[in-house]
Parts: structure tokens; C-alpha cells; sequence
DNA sequence: TATTGTTATACTCTATAACTATA
DNA sequence: TATAGTTATAGAGTATAACAATA
């Protein structure tokens, strides 16, 4: 028997499953709480805008076509016209033609998008070391983190690509 | 020295704490994108819907007063009004007057409602299952419970309340 | 023919403040 | 005075389909 531990230290696996899970989903839903709560007051942007920035400031030159920009998350690309032209007018990107492909367009970070993404970041790493990791040791850190990430990249092999999804749509 | 791993085999703590960061954020974004789909295909309801059946499913005679069916999700008390009005449109809850107090509204989860759920959740378990807990062992799956439980604690200390956040804004 | 990006449009959702009624 | 719930309203965000330009 692979069970070795008694009922005392050791729940049934199918409850520790719904405790994980519900602790999961709650947990992830008070940290974006918190994270947009940080996010706007620190500067004024979405979680979702502060993503693109991390994004662009990330690629080299910090500059990303649009579409491979709406793959990296989970916006249609009229989605990510709408967030690319709030961002532009509050001045974090601009938008170039793409030198290679006329029909591309690059969205680059500013000056001012750079500025931001710095004033945001401090204040955003705070609220994950105080919300996630203050609540654990060094081992748990180990665990929790290749536990994460073997969920995330089966999570990634279950979902099919952006453009998997816009092809079956069209 | 309590840091008895090498180099090899651990990594740096700000790494580590980097990369289960990102694997949450990104697990967390991808699992609610597979539940939303799936909620949608198998019950046309959405993540949120789902969880206010859940709420009112499991609480005695399935019935919840309003009030504490916002104070247990993230919603202002007019964002419930309008969910409410939806779910009851569908006829899958109920709102009825407060036998003890005649400011208060009850919300009942109706037959409908509890077939909606029952038809909900197998699947919904099902993406859980595959998505999260296929990519982890037993020994993992106890630790991840045990962290995630944490974390969510230490969030929810974080997280002032519902009514704390209505009182502070009114 | 397929792809890139935008636009028009309609819809969902959320929050704030004002309001009614009850405690 | 404080609380419960609704409503009016305005805004943010999203997705679909149609479109123009280019590959």
C-alpha cells in the first residue's frame, strides 16, 4: 500500500483535491483583488495593461507585433486593438508600421510606458510577497513552485493556441 | 546552514519565487478560461453564476439572504442585484421577503436551479481534475493543499471585508 | 486565398450615488 | 441613524462579423 500515512495526517484524496481546489480559485481571486487594487493606485493602469507592459518591456527593442502580443494572452485581436489604443492615448505605447510586413503593425513601449511599468513593479512584487509567500518556508516555496508550474504547462498543453481558436472560429 | 541543496538542484529564493509567481498567475488565467468554456458549453451559465448556485446549493434549504450572498464573493451589493436578476430570469433562483426582517431579500435556489448545477459539475470537477491534479502525485497534491490553504489565510487577513469596504466607501 | 489590423455594433458586467423602506 | 435592496446611469471591457490592405 502506497497510503502509509494514518486518517489523522493524511485526508482522503478526493477531499484534499476540493480543498486544493477551492483554496486555489479563492486565493487566486483575492490576489487579483489586491493586485488591481495596487496596480490602479500606483499607476492608474489595469492588471491586464500592466501585463502588455511587462510584455513589451520583455522583447527586444521592447517592441512585439500585435498579433503575437494578443497570443501571449487570451484577447481576440479586437480586444487588444481596444486596450492598444487606451494605452496609447495615455501615452505607454505607440503604434509603427511593422518594416518587414506591410500589413503588420508594431506596438512599441515609450519612454513614459517604461516609467510606469518601473513605478508599478515594486509595489507589485510587494503584494506577492506579502499575500502568497510570507505564508510559507523555503521548502514550501520549492514545492509550491514546481507543483505550479507542472500545472501550468498541463494546463497549457489543454488549451489550444490563439490562433488554433481564431481559425476554428473564422 | 539550512540552505543545504546546491546550486543545481535549487534555485536562488527571488527565482523561485519569481517563476511560482508567474505559474500561478498564468495557471490561474488559463484553469478559468477552461471553466468558463465548460460552464458555458455544459450549463450556459458563467463562473461567477456557477458559484452563486454552489453558494446557495450548499447552504441550509438553499437559501441565503443577499447581503451575505455578495459578502461571500467579491461583489457590490447592486453588482448581486443585477446577477440575481439574470439567474432569476432563468429561472434558476428564487428572490423572496426575509421572514425575521422586512428590509431583507432571500435568495432560493429552485429546482431548476439545482439541475443546472447538478448538470454543471461533473464537468466542471472534471476540468479540475485533468487540468490540475493529473500533473501532481499525492505527495505533491497534500503539499500544494497545504500551501494553497495558507496562502488564501494570509490573503484573506489581507483582504478587508465586504462590509468593511462598503462602510469606508459610503 | 489567407492574414493583419481596425471598426461597427451589441452585449455583459461593474461600480457609484441616489432612493425607498425598514430597524 | 444605520442597514437592506433596488435603480439609474455611466463606463470598461469583450467578442463577432464585416471590412480594407497586403502577402
Amino acid at each position: 500500500m502506497l497510503r502509509s500515512r494514518n486518517k489523522e495526517t493524511r485526508m482522503d484524496v478526493g477531499a484534499r483535491r476540493t480543498e486544493a481546489y477551492f483554496a486555489f480559485v479563492e486565493a487566486g481571486s483575492l490576489l487579483q483583488q489586491l493586485m488591481e487594487d495596487q496596480l490602479r493606485r500606483d499607476a492608474n493602469i489595469s492588471y491586464l495593461q500592466f501585463f502588455l507592459l511587462a510584455r513589451l518591456h520583455q522583447a527586444p527593442e521592447g517592441r512585439l507585433r500585435m498579433t503575437d502580443l494578443a497570443d501571449s494572452t487570451v484577447h481576440s485581436r479586437s480586444g487588444l486593438t481596444y486596450q492598444a489604443g487606451r494605452l496609447e492615448q495615455a501615452g505607454l505605447i505607440e503604434r509603427v508600421p511593422a518594416p518587414d510586413d506591410d500589413r503588420s503593425v508594431m506596438a512599441v513601449i515609450t519612454d513614459t510606458g517604461r516609467d510606469t511599468y518601473a513605478r508599478a513593479l515594486p509595489g507589485h512584487l510587494d503584494v506577492v510577497d506579502q499575500g502568497m509567500f510570507s505564508a510559507l518556508d523555503d521548502t514550501q516555496l520549492d514545492a509550491l513552485a514546481g507543483s505550479l508550474t507542472a500545472i501550468r504547462d498541463r494546463l497549457r498543453d489543454l488549451t489550444p493556441s490563439a490562433a488554433a481558436r481564431r481559425r476554428k472560429r473564422d
